[in-house]
DNA sequence: CTGAAAGCGCTTACAG
DNA sequence: CTGAAAGCGCTTACAG
């Protein structure tokens, strides 16, 4: 076996082509033709790092170039369908550019967030895309201090240019969404529970902006009970509706999916709730449609806001801005 | 500003510092203490590090150490709960063991799975986890020549110890379980129908053979038109069940949550269909359980199959073989 | 068309 | 307790 364990390097495929070192590293890394290194040649080395299954060693590669051609991305959960999407159109996109992409994974943790911007740090990326970040700020100034551009992406960051949808107008197509709905089927008119998130998270913040003005546009005003921002957890939103047993028409705006289970555990127990319950949901779940009494639900447009913000990797003169993307009603 | 853009290096820290770059090394990276470098050294260049946004160079670092301390895994898809949970929990017990750990999505195609399995062998991966591969034996073949050591997950692979659930058992409960309902909620006792997922894939096949075996043990034959493998999609589920107008009740095993898609879509068409349709899905889902008709889920046990598959990462005598984790089932 | 040599930013025996 | 020096595996001007 010529597999002694040991890697090997440029320099052991350099003996077995007959060929120096150079000629080799610029074979294998597409330099050649620039190098006018005969085909011949080229072809033999490829051959053989082939049969040999050589693979450049990134490490030494990188060290010694000038880019990495990495772009590194925090993202806080994968098991929910707006940032799974988001985290794999982030890979497909990176790659179809020419780049690596390395995603991870940060529990909504502020501290874990801030560790892994530094491990992606010392990777060398070249661009950190901080999704949903809880502390955006704190990891932009890291970022900026060791040179390396930062770009928020769902949640907006003071310095550093953030891509977000436009929660308020999502927010108050969907309230207005739910009223028809409720008017039309149920005969009934509000004002309508908001239900899940944070009321410090700004997306929540913006979102309930839009359903409040939704229904001041009607002259309605919204009882405090009526507003459980009661956190991202379906538990936390069945526990704000467990005891809420309602005499008449009900309508919820929920906020996120995960609050969502919450609400159809709490829905699914109340007697004849089909009949007299409508709600909708901000973000997009593929089961959504076939739940009893949902009558619609928010899609942020994922790929267009990572179209905007690849535009903006490796730009320098950038408005350091809160860019805002429609988001997709859509009607069950 | 001291931000003159190029990074700063250890030696620009030892400047600063006023000691050595050796001295300032072994500090950043742990080993001060086996040195006996004075623990007001170490503070001072810690502090100093802080102060100045350093972060070890980990291309530089990784270079010069035996041990890269990277785990890599390759994963289908982020936009499914299963996979999701897998990225998410990997990537959280990596961390706990102190290793990094670089996931990347590869679409079910076989050559992003190569690429994206040599890219990682090129950042030296200590073990590559292979999950879902649809070709891991090339894979394994092209790690074994680099020296790599590869763990397959939730597909087994010839060469290379495998972590997969018991597919077969799992569905045999399911399909038991949606016999008895279809029995006591609709007085109807077979045969079902099997949707979605491919025979051509293991997990598909040791799903089936769970299904047949149930109605075996039952002494009923299955109508072959009742076997729709029809794919991995929910338009191809519903395709192939969009012209089915059961004239009574029916019970149908559903091969993956994406299959549910097409399924449930389906049966929402359907009149009366609550009335006279049970299914039950392998793979759970968290709105599985308020879908009109469904009985019950299979959920894979995540946390167990990484648990296992980590007790393996380094070990060199394996035998490789398959190794199966019991599936949890869900009644609703 | 091709090779010898310097150097990327670290780590770690080795010699004090 | 600490520093000088070699070397990890590459890339790329530079000199033929």
């Amino acid at each position: 076996m010529d597999n002694d364990n040991k890697k090997k390097t440029i320099y052991d495929l350099a003996v077995l082509v007959e060929a120096s070192p150079s000629a080799v590293s610029s074979v294998l890394n597409g330099t050649w033709e620039k190098r006018r290194i005969s085909k011949k040649l080229a072809e033999k080395v490829l051959k053989i790092a082939d049969e040999q299954g050589y693979r450049l060693n990134t490490q030494a590669s990188l060290l010694r170039r000038d880019k990495s051609n990495i772009i590194g991305m925090i993202v806080p959960k994968y098991d929910n369908r707006y940032f799974g999407e988001i985290a794999e159109q982030f890979e497909a996109m990176a790659r179809a550019k020419g780049m690596f992409p390395v995603v991870t994974c940060t529990q909504r943790d502020p501290d874990l967030e801030f560790e892994a911007a530094k491990e992606l740090v010392g990777y060398q990326v070249e661009c950190l895309i901080s999704t949903g970040a809880t502390d955006s700020d704190r990891i932009t100034a890291y970022c900026k201090a060791a040179g390396v551009q930062v770009l928020n992406l769902d949640l907006p960051g003071k310095d550093a240019p953030s891509v977000i949808s436009d929660n308020y107008t999502g927010a108050r197509d969907l309230t207005n969404l739910i009223f028809r709905r409720c008017q039309s089927d149920l005969g009934w008119s509000g004002p309508l529970r908001f239900v899940g998130g944070r009321l410090s998270d700004h997306n929540t913040a913006a979102r309930l902006k839009g359903f409040m003005d939704a229904h001041k546009e009607r002259g309605l005003a919204v009882p405090s009970e009526n507003i459980q921002a009661s956190g991202y957890s379906a538990d936390a939103a069945w526990n704000s509706l467990r005891d809420f047993y309602p005499d008449g028409p009900t309508g919820v705006f929920v906020n996120s999916t995960i609050s969502l289970e919450g609400v159809v555990r709490w829905h699914s127990q109340l007697a004849d709730a089909t009949g007299s319950i409508r709600f909708g949901c901000f973000d997009r779940d593929p089961f959504g449609k076939f739940l009893p009494g949902n009558v619609g639900m928010v899609e942020q447009n994922v790929p267009k806001m990572l179209e905007t913000l690849f535009k903006m990797v490796g730009q320098s003169k950038l408005v350091q801005d809160v860019i805002l993307i429609p988001c997709k009603l859509e009607e069950f």
